[in-house]
DNA sequence: ATGACGCCTTCCAGGCGA
Protein backbone atom coordinates (compact mmCIF):
# COMPACT_ATOMS: atom_id res chain seq x y z
CA UNK A 1 0.00 0.00 0.00
CA UNK A 2 1.34 3.13 -0.88
CA UNK A 3 0.31 6.21 2.25
CA UNK A 4 1.42 9.85 1.57
CA UNK A 5 1.49 13.38 3.24
CA UNK A 6 1.01 16.12 1.79
CA UNK A 7 0.72 20.30 2.91
CA UNK A 8 -1.59 21.21 0.19
CA UNK A 9 -2.02 25.04 0.57
CA UNK A 10 -6.01 25.22 0.06
CA UNK A 11 -7.76 22.65 -1.49
CA UNK A 12 -9.63 25.07 -3.77
CA UNK A 13 -7.12 26.07 -5.34
CA UNK A 14 -4.88 22.99 -5.80
CA UNK A 15 -7.98 20.28 -6.34
CA UNK A 16 -6.76 19.74 -10.19
CA UNK A 17 -3.11 20.14 -8.91
CA UNK A 18 -3.78 17.36 -6.60
CA UNK A 19 -5.79 15.34 -9.20
CA UNK A 20 -2.89 15.30 -11.55
CA UNK A 21 -1.01 14.00 -8.89
CA UNK A 22 -3.28 11.25 -7.47
CA UNK A 23 -3.78 10.39 -11.35
CA UNK A 24 0.43 10.32 -11.82
CA UNK A 25 1.07 8.68 -8.30
CA UNK A 26 -1.84 5.95 -7.72
CA UNK A 27 -1.50 6.65 -3.74
CA UNK A 28 -3.79 4.39 -1.72
CA UNK A 29 -3.97 6.34 1.11
CA UNK A 30 -3.29 10.28 1.31
CA UNK A 31 -3.03 12.48 4.25
CA UNK A 32 -3.87 16.20 3.47
CA UNK A 33 -3.58 19.37 5.04
CA UNK A 34 -4.33 23.10 4.77
CA UNK A 35 -7.41 22.23 3.31
CA UNK A 36 -8.86 25.74 4.15
CA UNK A 37 -12.76 24.62 3.49
CA UNK A 38 -15.25 23.59 5.80
CA UNK A 39 -16.65 20.00 5.45
CA UNK A 40 -19.48 21.41 3.68
CA UNK A 41 -16.78 22.83 0.88
CA UNK A 42 -14.90 19.64 0.33
CA UNK A 43 -15.01 18.16 -3.20
CA UNK A 44 -16.14 14.97 -2.79
CA UNK A 45 -17.92 14.51 -5.94
CA UNK A 46 -14.59 15.15 -7.87
CA UNK A 47 -12.64 13.29 -5.97
CA UNK A 48 -14.64 10.81 -5.76
CA UNK A 49 -14.55 11.00 -9.71
CA UNK A 50 -10.79 9.73 -9.33
CA UNK A 51 -11.31 7.07 -7.44
CA UNK A 52 -11.10 8.59 -3.66
CA UNK A 53 -13.36 9.11 -0.76
CA UNK A 54 -12.75 11.38 2.66
CA UNK A 55 -12.53 11.47 6.08
CA UNK A 56 -12.99 15.27 6.38
CA UNK A 57 -11.72 17.46 9.44
CA UNK A 58 -12.36 21.08 7.95
CA UNK A 59 -12.40 24.73 8.85
CA UNK A 60 -13.34 27.96 7.43
CA UNK A 61 -10.32 29.62 5.50
CA UNK A 62 -7.56 28.23 7.62
CA UNK A 63 -6.26 24.71 8.69
CA UNK A 64 -8.10 21.84 8.41
CA UNK A 65 -6.84 18.16 7.62
CA UNK A 66 -8.48 14.95 5.67
CA UNK A 67 -7.68 11.94 4.95
CA UNK A 68 -8.29 10.47 1.04
CA UNK A 69 -8.15 6.57 0.49
CA UNK A 70 -9.23 4.26 -2.21
CA UNK A 71 -11.18 1.52 0.29
CA UNK A 72 -13.30 2.82 3.19
CA UNK A 73 -12.07 4.41 5.91
CA UNK A 74 -13.39 4.26 9.26
CA UNK A 75 -13.03 7.98 11.18
CA UNK A 76 -11.80 7.61 14.48
CA UNK A 77 -10.82 11.20 15.67
CA UNK A 78 -11.52 14.31 14.44
CA UNK A 79 -9.75 17.35 16.40
CA UNK A 80 -7.02 16.96 18.83
CA UNK A 81 -8.06 16.71 22.05
CA UNK A 82 -7.74 19.53 24.15
CA UNK A 83 -6.52 21.54 20.85
CA UNK A 84 -9.47 23.02 19.87
CA UNK A 85 -8.11 26.47 20.60
CA UNK A 86 -5.40 25.96 17.36
CA UNK A 87 -8.06 24.77 14.57
CA UNK A 88 -8.87 21.54 12.57
CA UNK A 89 -5.61 19.97 12.83
CA UNK A 90 -5.82 16.20 13.23
CA UNK A 91 -7.82 13.34 11.90
CA UNK A 92 -7.54 10.09 12.49
CA UNK A 93 -8.77 6.99 9.92
CA UNK A 94 -8.60 3.31 9.83
CA UNK A 95 -7.54 1.92 6.86
CA UNK A 96 -6.53 -1.72 5.42
CA UNK A 97 -5.36 -2.61 8.83
CA UNK A 98 -3.31 0.47 9.38
CA UNK A 99 -4.56 3.52 12.07
CA UNK A 100 -3.67 6.59 9.89
CA UNK A 101 -3.27 9.89 11.51
CA UNK A 102 -2.88 13.26 9.60
CA UNK A 103 -1.93 15.98 11.42
CA UNK A 104 -1.25 19.65 11.46
CA UNK A 105 1.15 21.64 13.70
CA UNK A 106 0.63 25.11 14.55
CA UNK A 107 3.26 27.23 13.43
CA UNK A 108 4.60 29.90 15.85
CA UNK A 109 5.42 32.18 13.82
CA UNK A 110 8.29 32.95 16.27
CA UNK A 111 10.22 32.13 19.56
CA UNK A 112 9.00 35.96 21.10
CA UNK A 113 5.86 35.18 19.86
CA UNK A 114 2.20 34.29 21.88
CA UNK A 115 1.90 31.57 19.85
CA UNK A 116 5.17 29.71 20.27
CA UNK A 117 4.64 28.40 23.79
CA UNK A 118 0.61 27.49 22.09
CA UNK A 119 2.65 25.60 19.58
CA UNK A 120 4.66 23.36 22.84
CA UNK A 121 1.59 22.69 23.93
CA UNK A 122 -0.53 21.52 21.12
CA UNK A 123 2.45 19.15 20.73
CA UNK A 124 2.38 18.06 24.60
CA UNK A 125 -1.51 17.88 24.22
CA UNK A 126 -0.57 15.34 20.82
CA UNK A 127 2.07 13.41 22.61
CA UNK A 128 -0.45 12.73 25.26
CA UNK A 129 -3.49 11.92 23.01
CA UNK A 130 -0.86 9.46 20.82
CA UNK A 131 0.09 7.93 23.94
CA UNK A 132 -3.60 6.57 24.72
CA UNK A 133 -4.25 4.68 21.20
CA UNK A 134 -4.01 1.04 20.73
CA UNK A 135 -0.59 -0.31 20.28
CA UNK A 136 -2.26 -3.47 18.97
CA UNK A 137 -2.94 -1.82 15.58
CA UNK A 138 0.20 -0.61 13.40
CA UNK A 139 0.36 3.11 13.56
CA UNK A 140 1.39 5.68 11.09
CA UNK A 141 1.24 9.57 11.64
CA UNK A 142 1.98 11.83 8.50
CA UNK A 143 1.92 15.76 8.22
CA UNK A 144 3.21 18.63 8.80
CA UNK A 145 5.42 19.09 12.00
CA UNK A 146 6.48 22.34 11.16
CA UNK A 147 9.59 21.22 13.15
CA UNK A 148 12.81 20.40 11.58
CA UNK A 149 14.03 17.21 13.57
CA UNK A 150 17.35 18.02 13.53
CA UNK A 151 20.24 20.26 11.95
CA UNK A 152 20.60 18.20 8.49
CA UNK A 153 16.74 18.84 7.81
CA UNK A 154 17.25 22.63 7.71
CA UNK A 155 19.12 24.22 4.62
CA UNK A 156 21.31 27.07 7.07
CA UNK A 157 21.51 25.63 10.06
CA UNK A 158 24.01 28.04 11.46
CA UNK A 159 21.71 31.14 10.69
CA UNK A 160 18.23 29.88 11.91
CA UNK A 161 19.26 27.93 14.89
CA UNK A 162 17.17 29.12 18.12
CA UNK A 163 14.37 30.54 15.40
CA UNK A 164 11.31 29.08 14.68
CA UNK A 165 11.63 25.41 13.68
CA UNK A 166 14.86 25.53 14.65
CA UNK A 167 14.61 25.79 18.65
CA UNK A 168 16.11 23.09 21.35
CA UNK A 169 12.03 23.36 22.81
CA UNK A 170 10.60 21.75 19.92
CA UNK A 171 12.84 19.39 18.95
CA UNK A 172 12.59 17.96 22.56
CA UNK A 173 9.00 17.65 21.63
CA UNK A 174 9.26 15.74 18.54
CA UNK A 175 12.19 13.67 20.16
CA UNK A 176 9.09 13.34 22.93
CA UNK A 177 6.55 11.61 20.28
CA UNK A 178 9.62 9.30 19.00
CA UNK A 179 10.35 8.36 22.77
CA UNK A 180 6.32 6.88 21.97
CA UNK A 181 7.52 4.66 19.87
CA UNK A 182 7.66 6.13 16.92
CA UNK A 183 10.15 6.28 14.09
CA UNK A 184 11.06 8.78 10.85
CA UNK A 185 10.82 6.64 8.41
CA UNK A 186 12.38 8.90 5.93
CA UNK A 187 15.40 9.37 8.38
CA UNK A 188 15.87 5.82 9.47
CA UNK A 189 16.10 4.93 5.65
CA UNK A 190 18.15 7.91 4.55
CA UNK A 191 20.15 8.42 7.43
CA UNK A 192 22.69 11.08 5.82
CA UNK A 193 20.66 12.50 3.07
CA UNK A 194 19.53 15.86 3.19
CA UNK A 195 16.53 16.60 1.41
CA UNK A 196 13.69 18.73 1.76
CA UNK A 197 10.00 19.23 1.73
CA UNK A 198 8.93 22.97 1.89
CA UNK A 199 10.39 25.64 0.02
CA UNK A 200 9.40 29.36 0.45
CA UNK A 201 7.54 30.26 -2.83
CA UNK A 202 9.70 33.95 -2.95
CA UNK A 203 12.75 34.65 -4.12
CA UNK A 204 13.22 31.55 -6.11
CA UNK A 205 14.01 29.06 -3.07
CA UNK A 206 13.68 26.29 -4.51
CA UNK A 207 15.79 26.53 -7.30
CA UNK A 208 18.59 27.58 -4.61
CA UNK A 209 17.78 24.42 -2.34
CA UNK A 210 16.72 26.56 0.03
CA UNK A 211 14.07 24.47 2.28
CA UNK A 212 13.32 22.48 5.05
CA UNK A 213 12.01 18.86 6.28
CA UNK A 214 9.05 19.32 8.06
CA UNK A 215 7.13 17.11 6.23
CA UNK A 216 7.24 13.90 8.46
CA UNK A 217 5.68 10.11 8.52
CA UNK A 218 6.52 8.36 11.73
CA UNK A 219 5.71 4.41 12.09
CA UNK A 220 5.31 1.65 14.77
CA UNK A 221 8.25 -0.41 14.62
CA UNK A 222 6.29 -3.12 13.14
CA UNK A 223 4.76 -0.97 10.43
CA UNK A 224 8.47 0.27 10.01
CA UNK A 225 9.64 -3.35 9.06
CA UNK A 226 7.20 -3.31 6.27
CA UNK A 227 8.40 -0.43 4.48
CA UNK A 228 9.74 -0.91 0.98
CA UNK A 229 10.50 2.38 0.34
CA UNK A 230 10.35 6.86 1.41
CA UNK A 231 10.63 9.39 -1.02
CA UNK A 232 10.66 12.99 -1.16
CA UNK A 233 7.96 14.36 -3.79
CA UNK A 234 10.19 17.29 -5.06
CA UNK A 235 8.84 17.19 -8.61
CA UNK A 236 5.71 17.94 -7.68
CA UNK A 237 6.81 20.72 -6.22
CA UNK A 238 7.65 22.19 -9.19
CA UNK A 239 4.55 23.90 -11.56
CA UNK A 240 2.66 20.96 -13.93
CA UNK A 241 0.96 21.98 -17.27
CA UNK A 242 0.93 25.70 -15.82
CA UNK A 243 -0.78 24.55 -12.49
CA UNK A 244 0.77 26.45 -9.76
CA UNK A 245 2.25 23.68 -6.49
CA UNK A 246 2.21 24.27 -3.07
CA UNK A 247 4.97 25.52 -1.21
CA UNK A 248 5.19 21.60 0.24
CA UNK A 249 6.16 18.42 -1.27
CA UNK A 250 4.76 14.92 -0.83
CA UNK A 251 6.30 12.66 1.42
CA UNK A 252 5.64 9.09 0.22
CA UNK A 253 5.91 5.67 1.60
CA UNK A 254 5.44 2.44 0.29
CA UNK A 255 4.72 -0.71 2.42
CA UNK A 256 3.79 -4.67 1.96
C1' DA B 1 18.41 44.80 5.49
C1' DT B 2 14.40 44.17 2.90
C1' DG B 3 11.16 41.81 0.29
C1' DA B 4 10.12 38.38 -2.43
C1' DC B 5 4.67 34.51 -3.44
C1' DG B 6 0.33 32.67 -2.83
C1' DC B 7 -3.95 31.64 -0.24
C1' DC B 8 -7.80 33.29 2.28
C1' DT B 9 -11.71 36.74 3.20
C1' DT B 10 -18.99 39.44 3.60
C1' DC B 11 -14.21 41.66 -2.52
C1' DC B 12 -9.97 43.87 -1.29
C1' DA B 13 -6.12 45.43 1.69
C1' DG B 14 -4.48 42.88 5.14
C1' DG B 15 -3.58 38.56 7.79
C1' DC B 16 -1.15 34.45 7.55
C1' DG B 17 2.07 30.99 6.21
C1' DA B 18 7.17 28.91 7.40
Amino acid sequence: MRFATWNINGLRARIDFLLHWLRDRQPDVVGIQEIKLTDEQFPHDVLADAGYRAVVCGQKAWNGVAILSREPADLLQCGLPGGDEHGARLVTAAIGGITYTTIYCPNGKSVAHEDFPRKLRWLDDLRHHLSQSDRSVPMLIGGDFNICPAPIDSWNEPALAGHIFHTPEERDRFRALLDLGLIDVFRHCKPDAQEFSWWDYRAGAFHKRQGLRIDLLLATPALLARVRSVEIDRDYRKKKDGLTPSDHAPVIVDID
